[in-house]
RNA sequence: GCGGGUAUGGUGAAAUUGGUAGACACGCCAGACUUAGGAUCUGGUGCCGCAAGGUGUGAAGGUUCGAGUCCUUUUACCCGCACCA
């Protein structure tokens, strides 16, 4: 009876099918055991032999633990909201649920071949109403929930609330947004509900803010920052931009210490935890506020300065900070209801009617003052009827403005009333007695006032005193406020650079120090030593305040910046507070130093310093110690249409949830996938959802005809918004009522084992956890993890293609232009080559009278193989040229201009030696540079509208090589595990991506040593069949036999416990080879083997339990017990060693002492023959183990 | 630059955690049988050498009776993060 595979197969897979072998039960007395894997995104392609990797060692595990005894969850389903299907849709306009339902009916075709135990009645597909009303379900949960510190969980919103109305938000400790305004309880009460409702918004967990978010113009869409990688999309690679616009957010930055110290409890890959720990980014310092200077002089310095210009620079912010938000929203309602005789005034002396410019209900230090002059320090004060208290609090309140350098004159409402021309008069003289503004005053008036400060963070608070100067973003907000007329050409000029560098460009350009000095000085907290405020884009406006104070002897950015800068106006010289070298490179290291020249930190290390500086900072209100994490809230909307609608629709533009009990708000059909013409997302095309004409009533409370009158949120939710809980689902998959029932997710607690790739590590990963987190703070949920142990399958690489690795000389001669020079470039990579050759171009500097271009491309790859590389060695090579005219011909935003064409469009052939070719370009003049629209000024440079190169190529080196690259569909080189499933069987598929190597490496894929496996499958079945049918006897084994059975059991186990499934193919075929040479057909040993084989290659496993006569399943059995005494052994074949070098070995009983194994080794002629007469200085022996002679 | 990982025959890889390096498989070589096949079986196969022997786990040093394994230094590659203050 021979092994045919395609039965076998065909009939287990249908026998599991149709008796639910593998569903798990939701009450079982059996423990628990979840193993999931990541859910597929069922893109056109169909599965590759990548994906089951992981589903395999996880089918392993799961197959394993029932025979375990385990009631096992292994659950599959399709993450099937995505961009791939939506793109496909706007291509062909097919609706993106037929393709996506398409391919997951291929997905499923070929996972079933495949022979997985999953229980396919719990499957989820996050594109089904039936789940995505969960999802949305779990959105307005978060909307209805804040982020309390105190507690280190979230909270229902209306607990906000009753917080709000009892104490406001002046004390408490909560996660909300920058800059949130200070309110009372009474505030609170008195607020409107739509400006209850907008201060709420800053504090849901998940938010609708103007943020900046990245933008990706070809895509349509904006992307999380996962979604990005080097600057450009992760799907497609397009180029994002910064932009502002108003998003859905999560404000996953609540959870950002839980989520790092989360990693402590769960046992994942180191790696992926590293990642993890990087993408939070914590670091623990203190923020510093350092006081701003106003400009010493005149700012103009000369003669006619107007000393107004103190305010222009210096802003008008002249509240005391700490109390400036309640000061200015008193002085805009003051404003808003002025006395009669306050307004009467007003009339007279707005608008400069009296020369000079007043203000009204202005701010000044801790008081609002009804009218202020700030060029000439005038306040003038208006008086109700005066009692004897009010007189006392005028009196102090009018010796404090004076202590600021004001003038303060009062008049009573009768005197404005019955007198107005006198008063007027009266200003007037003031006006012309009075002393300019003086800003120094005001900040002498210290904490409070109008001091500004930048705030700082740093986590080298121990470094105070090396601070020389500061540096801002360009993008800094203080920035425009602080530059000095002198500096302003310079800084604006820089700003705007900066700005046109992509975000791409800045990164990979870390080399190149720039700066300018803004001339403004910000003032030392200790020594107040004036620093100078600098601008670098060294400087990030994204991270901690978008400001630094640098301290050129501790960090070594900070050190190239005042070396780059050295000997320029406002940059100080290096100040040394290490006492350590720092002639050639900054000090950064935080041990091994002794702090000297800081004052009252002087003698200190690292630790200690840190905190008497922080102390010290608290003290004059200057500082506090400040943890920051890197880790941003995520962008939650997408400009998309398969994706989940929001359950949102807005009321006066504030966002409100949907009801619950309408959900699953139903993704409306449109007519077509785009934005709408007006540039709302596909979502504005329907003309029709599902829920309105029925619910809608409900939902606004009004009487509507089948239109909506509140407008409804048209963007939808990310691709990981789904996957994000679906775990969870699989739990209770067909739940109606609840996202998973309590008794589902109390039993099945969390995942025991997840496998899937790396690339989620700070996306899903870090995205799970966090809902995962929330829900459990609002006690949906118990554990605080969703997945115990992960483990990532390492990517099996595919043969991208054959390329030739060639080394060339290219000789560009351009004919018809003289003023180019020669210049040698070692170039890796035509793209490099076709931007340096632009470089080159612009360069009009490589004026001289040799007109070659010289280029050597070392080991390039060059394009792909065409033609088979033994033919002739010669290839069509297109790749150049088409480089040139589509990525490197720069079109302008109205895509006219053209830089660079090439005229003569051939193909040109490429073999070792020399050839030479003409081209022709055309070349049309661009004025002005943008980087991120591609254009190029390079007109200065040639004029001439078509010039000719003659290029001179020599091959000088050419070779073969394959190029290993991960596999996909654009490669042409996915594997399809259909073709190893027909030609080998499932079984050889499921053993030999087993047997490539340990799972979470990346191995190239490669059928040559899939006979091996194949050969072992037909060696397996003739210890149990000939030709004539089963072999099997009942005869009692052999020693050898349990032996060698027993082994494999021990190892086996070991194995699958391990996750080192490489190693138990190995085993099997170890014990297969033993028991076939001792003509092995027992029963007693044949059974326990199938049992043991069954987890890999369950499909014969079945099938050999059945001949030897079991009914039902072999998932059934309980696994084989190993047992130690099959395994002892009496005797050991000792090596036996010389100075450490194995010489020979000597069988000798297990029984012997140390001693009697001694003897018997010094008699043996083998030792004596080694030691030719010597005396070993010393003998080792361990038992059981070896015999090391040295001497 | 920081962090994580990897490095062993022609190839994929093992090595009981400090104890005979290269298991198992591919490939290759030789042979058997033969229905000539991409079947099956037997033997060989790290490298140098006819052999004895020498040598060998990216490199250099160290600890140890003994190191692929532990320590120090270093190189290359892969992955993640990246002027993160």
């Amino acid at each position: 009876m021979k092994y045919f595979h395609e039965q076998i197969e065909a009939k287990w897979q249908e026998y599991w099918a149709k008796n639910q072998t593998f569903a798990a039960e939701n009450n079982s007395e059996k423990p628990k055991y979840y193993v999931l894997d990541m859910f597929p995104y069922p893109s056109g392609a169909g599965l590759h032999v990548g994906h089951p990797l992981g589903y395999i060692a996880s089918d392993i595990v799961a197959r394993y633990k029932r025979h375990k005894g385990f009631n096992v969850l292994h659950p599959q389903g399709y993450d099937s909201f995505g961009l791939p299907a939506e793109q496909y849709a706007i291509q062909t306009g097919q609706h993106p649920e037929k393709t996506t339902k398409e391919n997951i009916a291929r997905y499923r075709e070929q996972l079933d071949k495949i022979g997985f135990s999953f229980d396919w009645s719990r499957e989820v597909r996050t594109s089904n109403p039936d789940y995505y009303k969960w999802t949305q379900w779990i959105f307005i949960q978060l909307f209805e929930s804040f982020y309390c510190k105190a507690a280190q969980k979230a909270l229902p919103i209306s607990e906000l609330i009753k917080l709000f109305e009892a104490e406001g938000n002046a004390n408490v400790d909560l996660v909300c947004d920058d800059g949130v305004e200070l309110f009372s309880a009474e505030e609170w009460n008195s607020f409107s509900s739509e400006k209850k409702q907008e201060i709420l918004l800053q504090y849901r967990l998940t938010y609708l803010a103007e943020t900046e978010v990245n933008w990706c113009p070809a895509l349509g869409t904006v992307l999380a920052n996962d979604e990005i990688v080097n600057g450009v999309s992760e799907r497609g690679g397009h180029p994002v931009i910064r932009k502002k616009m108003t998003q859905w957010s999560m404000r996953i930055s609540a959870y950002a210490e839980r989520l790092l110290q989360g990693l402590e409890t769960i046992d994942w890959s180191e790696s992926i935890k590293e990642s993890q720990r990087n993408w939070i980014g914590k670091s623990v310092g203190a923020m510093v506020k350092f006081a701003l200077k106003p400009h010493p002089q005149p700012l103009s310095g000369g003669e006619g300065s107007e000393p107004v210009q103190a305010f222009n620079d210096f802003g008008y912010k002249t509240a005391n900070p700490t109390i400036a938000k309640n000061l200015v929203g008193n002085a805009r309602e003051n404003r808003k209801n002025p006395t009669e005789s306050e307004d009467l005034l007003w009339q007279e002396i707005r608008n400069q009617k009296l020369g000079s410019k007043f203000r009204r209900q202005h701010y000044i230090g801790n008081f609002i003052v009804d009218f202020v002059c700030l060029e000439k320090s005038l306040l003038v004060e208006v008086d109700g009827e005066i009692h004897e208290t009010q007189k006392e609090y005028d009196e102090g309140r009018t010796y404090e403005l004076e202590q600021l350098g004001f003038k303060v004159i009062r008049f009573t409402n009768e005197e404005l009333k019955n007198n107005l021309k006198s008063v007027i008069q009266t200003i007037s003289n003031e006006l012309e007695n009075a002393k300019p503004f003086n800003a120094q005053s005001l900040l002498s008036f210290g904490e409070g006032s109008g001091v500004r400060f930048i705030e700082v963070f740093t986590t080298r608070p121990d470094t105070i005193f090396g601070v020389t100067f500061m540096t801002l973003a360009p993008e800094h907000d203080l920035v425009s406020q602080i530059t000095t007329p002198e500096q302003k050409a310079a800084v604006e000029a820089y700003v705007e650079a900066t700005a046109k560098r992509s975000e791409r460009e800045r990164m990979a350009d870390v080399k190149t120090i720039s700066g300018v000095f803004t001339g403004a000085y910000a003032e030392h907290p200790f020594t107040k030593e004036l620093l100078p405020i600098w601008i670098g884009d060294y400087v990030l406006a994204g991270y901690g305040t978008g400001a630094v104070m640098a301290v050129p002897c501790g960090d070594e950015r900070d050190y190239a910046f005042a070396n780059f800068f050295n000997g320029k106006e406002g940059m100080p010289e290096i100040k040394n507070i290490f006492n350590q070298d720092i002639s050639e490179a900054a000090f950064a290291e935080k041990t091994g130093f002794e702090l000297v020249n800081s004052d009252f930190l002087n003698g200190l290390g690292y630790k200690e310093a840190t905190k008497k500086a922080i102390e010290a900072l608290e003290q004059i209100g200057q500082g506090k110690g400040k943890t920051n994490y890197r880790l941003r809230d995520a962008v939650f909307s997408r400009q998309r249409y398969w994706g989940e609608p929001f359950p949102v629709y807005y009321v006066n533009g504030l966002p409100q949830m949907i009801d619950a009990k309408h959900l699953p708000i139903i993704l409306p059909e449109v007519e077509k996938y785009l934005p709408t013409e007006d540039g709302q997302p596909p979502l504005g095309n329907a003309t029709h959802w599902a829920w309105d004409s029925v619910q809608c009533a409900v939902v606004s409370n009004q009487l509507i005809d089948n239109k909506t009158i509140f407008p409804l949120e048209l963007n939808t939710m990310p691709g990981w918004a789904g996957s994000s809980w679906y775990w969870m689902r699989y739990m209770d998959a067909h739940n109606a009522n609840e996202f998973a029932s309590q008794e589902a997710l109390n039993y099945w607690e969390n995942v025991d084992l997840y496998i899937g790739g790396s690339e989620h590590a700070t996306g899903h990963l870090l995205y799970s956890r966090f809902w995962n987190k929330f829900l459990k703070d609002r006690g949906f949920i118990t554990p605080e993890e969703p997945f115990k142990k992960l483990i990532n399958q390492g990517m099996i690489l595919g043969n991208i293609g054959y390329y030739p690795f060639i080394d060339v000389t290219i000789n560009i001669n351009i004919k018809d232009n003289p003023h180019i020079s020669k210049k040698y470039f070692n170039v890796f990579g035509y793209e490099v080559f076709a931007k340096l050759f632009f470089e080159f171009l612009e360069d009009s500097n490589n004026i001289n009278n040799d007109s070659n271009l010289h280029i050597i491309f070392s080991n390039t790859i060059i394009s792909k193989i065409e033609e088979k590389i033994n033919d002739n060695r010669s290839f069509i090579l297109t790749e150049i040229l088409k480089r040139f005219k589509s990525d490197y011909s720069f079109i302008n935003n109205d895509g006219e201009l053209e830089l660079l064409e090439v005229l003569n469009d051939e193909y040109f052939e490429l073999s070792l030696g020399h050839i030479n070719y003409n081209y022709e370009f055309k070349r049309i003049p661009i004025k002005g540079v943008d980087l991120q629209t591609n254009k190029i000024d390079v007109g200065s440079i040639i004029t001439d509208s078509t010039f000719k190169y003659s290029v001179d190529i020599s091959i000088n080196e050419m070779f073969a090589n394959t190029e290993i690259g991960k596999m996909s569909k654009s490669w042409y080189n996915a594997v399809n595990p259909d073709d190893i499933c027909n030609q080998y069987g499932a079984d050889t598929l499921r053993l030999y991506e087993m047997f490539l190597g340990p799972l979470e490496q990346a191995k190239p894929w490669n059928t040559a040593g899939i006979t091996g496996v194949s050969g072992f499958l037909k060696k397996l079945w003739r210890l149990y069949f000939d030709d004539n049918g089963l072999i099997v006897n009942n005869d009692e084994p052999t020693a050898e036999m349990y032996k060698s059975l027993h082994k494999t059991i021990k190892k086996v186990t070991e194995d699958i416990e391990h996750f080192s499934f490489n190693t138990s193919v190995s085993q099997f075929m170890i014990c297969v080879n033993e028991l076939a040479q001792l003509k092995c057909n027992h029963r007693k040993i044949l059974e326990p083997l199938a049992i043991l084989v069954s987890p890999y290659a369950p499909h014969i496993a079945e099938e050999l339990w059945s001949q030897l006569g079991h009914e039902g399943s072999v998932s059934t059995a309980a696994f084989p017990v190993f047992e130690e005494k099959y395994l002892v052994e009496s005797e050991k074949e000792y090596p036996v060693s010389f100075n450490g070098k194995m010489r020979f070995t000597i069988k000798l009983s297990l029984d012997l002492s140390a001693a009697q194994i001694e003897e018997i080794v010094m008699a043996d002629e083998r030792t004596q023959a080694q030691l030719q007469g010597r005396t070993p200085n010393k003998v080792i022996i361990v038992p059981g183990k070896i015999i090391n002679l040295v001497g």
